[in-house]
DNA sequence: CGATAAACCGGAGGCTGTTCCGGTTGGTAG
DNA sequence: CTACCAACCGGAACAGCCTCCGGTTTATCG
């Protein structure tokens, strides 16, 4: 299974895509990520497939299944997610921050329980799609982790991978967004059980 | 021993049904374990309504969704399943009976991946069709545990929901036919491990 | 710049899941 | 036994998923 991730713009035969396939996958990401995060909603593919101005046919040539659709939606998401570390760490205190962050987590997975149903049946038909997204949500707790280590008001001796693990659990035990207040109060345990010992 | 098990003669209202619609619902169930136990490939809703002699609005009628279809057929088969408990520790000691028939189960499992997809889907929705089937199979490993016991073979202080879990745990992770091997293997393990320590 | 081949586009078409409703039948009261 | 009505039957109709292929566009090479 090649990686070649979601927002490349490189096929898989390592040949970069055309002008027009590119702009067509951007766009069919976008409107996808955008159909995804209505909360109420059926999401048709062919609706996906109009709303981004392409036939349903060029939607299928870039995302075979629909599954590798909300794979890559959901790979793009989290690349967003991360990338807005840096902009918290500036903006607050390190556990503040990451408080923030988690909180914005939690938001993006009881918006999108739709895709999230199917991100579990990807998980049980044994294929790995989350390899390279985790490793960057292990970076991005590792990064607030640090800095907190730093100022001293995070442990530095946690595994990031546990703190993600912590965070799924929420987000599927109480992943409903009348849930989310309990979601919420789940988060701030888990952050202080990031704190150090006094 | 009617027990409903998905055989049911009487209807959520609590009247009973009627004669036609009661054979229907049989027919259609006893058609429907049968294709879901084709290893072959995706089962259609249509096609076991033909088989089953009715017209697809009378499969849904009585099995509003395709998950309460599997649901129903699951129930049906796990029935089938602990009424082979008494039968099995006549013919073998209970621990060479309880292999026996957690192989049983697996093989079941493994058989009918298309509708274990369907059942993790359910699970992962919140519904809890499994308190009925759970209590079921809890009481037919409790039975095997408590006849080694009294022949000393097998431990008596392990919870039966443990293991389940286990069963269950393999079953997910060494699902597929061509993991049938290693499956065994982990029963084995799980076996030894319900043993008495000498 | 013009021609060519590879790559891409879009939608028709086949298939399955689900809903809906007019016609029919089983069960019962008289 | 007959008549009546609620409950049931069957399939037509609609929608979404996915495949397939003729026509078009892009990039390259002379």
């Amino acid at each position: 299974m090649q990686v070649t991730a979601g927002g490349g713009a490189v096929a898989e035969s390592g040949r970069p895509l055309r002008a027009d396939a590119r702009r067509n996958r951007e766009r069919l990401l976008e409107v996808a990520v955008e159909a995804f995060s209505q909360p109420g909603r059926d999401v048709s593919l062919e609706g996906i497939a109009k709303a981004a101005g392409v036939g349903i046919g060029t939607l299928y040539r870039h995302f075979p299944t629909r599954e590798a659709l909300v794979e890559a939606a959901y790979r793009s998401e989290v690349a967003r997610l991360c990338d807005a570390v840096p902009g918290l760490l500036e903006a607050e205190p390190p556990d503040r921050a990451m408080r923030t962050w988690t909180d914005r987590f939690v938001d993006y997975m009881t918006a999108k329980r739709g895709m999230a149903d199917t991100l579990r049946a990807i998980v049980a038909t044994g294929g790995n799609p989350y390899a390279e997204t985790k490793a960057r949500m292990r970076e991005a707790v590792g990064t607030f982790l640090e800095a907190g280590a730093k100022e001293g008001t995070l442990r530095s001796d946690v595994d990031p991978g546990d703190v993600i693990a912590a965070l799924s659990g929420i987000t599927l035990s109480a992943g409903a967004p009348e849930q989310r207040e309990q979601a919420g109060r789940l988060l701030d345990l888990v952050m202080d059980g990031l704190r150090p010992r006094t």
